[in-house]
DNA sequence: GCCTTATAGTTTGATATCAAACTTTTTATG
DNA sequence: CATAAAAAGTTTGATATCAAACTATAAGGC
């Protein structure tokens, strides 16, 4: 079989993914945002306030990246950040209210990309792909 | 959004894989270059010379980032850059022999990339990864 | 043969991203 | 304690990337 391409199939299907992602925000309003900024976003509203270097490890971005990308939301009024009390070393990232406004659209655009994506699979092929991914996962 | 959706797997994955590349080219002495480059000359010293628009299509990227990463991979003498002759408006890429060069060393990555990915995992669930991913991509 | 449309590629301007150097605060160690 | 090491963020500079506007050539319709 040709399974010599796995990674980059997987480069391809991570790509297009993205591109649905911003024409999904954008399609809600949600303008002006790259897909790092719609998982910030995301990771913000489903997890919580998060810490910069959080933010960074979840969305695997170089910290000084996170930054950038926190500025723009600050900017653009979805999130505020704040000292962490206790350790004034640390930055709190969380949501204004224009932030956490944009919940039910997320939550609409990961249901979209996972019912498109998982088109004509069954259950089955689900749990076995996932737990496939997890180990290519582990294994680099 | 949950997090363990297989979309943000493959972005982890996607993501590893591309710090990977970078990693052991610069092992073999092939420096400042990014996966893309990787990505062109790969094509090139594997399928022969290309046009911009085929190399485009073939990494994923629009033709101006093409436009300017052939530029560095020629500034570094890697590839050479001809008219077209029958369609002036296109320009062939070709591989120079610094850069037919570096073959060995793009198979042995290649390799270590696909052993390392595939670690404890048969034959079966390879094909059976490769299929479902496959379906996925088709989806998007 | 023209003129319109399509195609190949480049230029320009903006943004995401990383790495390295730096600042500030906290923790560890002798 | 005092000082060194570690950790959290930011700044700076460089590069990859895209989109839109542009140039140049080719193809098609009348």
């Amino acid at each position: 079989m040709k399974r010599d391409h796995i990674i980059f199939l997987i480069g391809r299907i991570h790509y297009k993914a993205q591109r649905l992602l911003e024409r999904e925000m954008k399609a809600r309003g949600i303008e002006g945002l790259a897909p790092s900024h719609g998982e910030i976003l995301g990771s913000l509203i489903f997890k919580g306030p998060l810490s910069m270097t959080e933010i960074a490890r979840i969305i695997d971005r170089d910290k000084s990246t996170i930054t950038a990308l926190v500025g723009k939301l600050i900017r653009l009024g979805y999130v505020e950040k704040r000292t962490h009390e206790g350790d004034r070393r640390m930055a709190l990232v969380a949501v204004t209210k224009k932030g956490a406004a944009l919940k039910p659209a997320f939550v609409a655009i990961a249901m979209k990309l996972r019912t498109l994506s998982y088109r004509d699979t069954t259950d089955d092929e689900r749990d076995e792909l996932y737990r496939l991914l997890s180990k290519i996962n582990g294994n680099l």
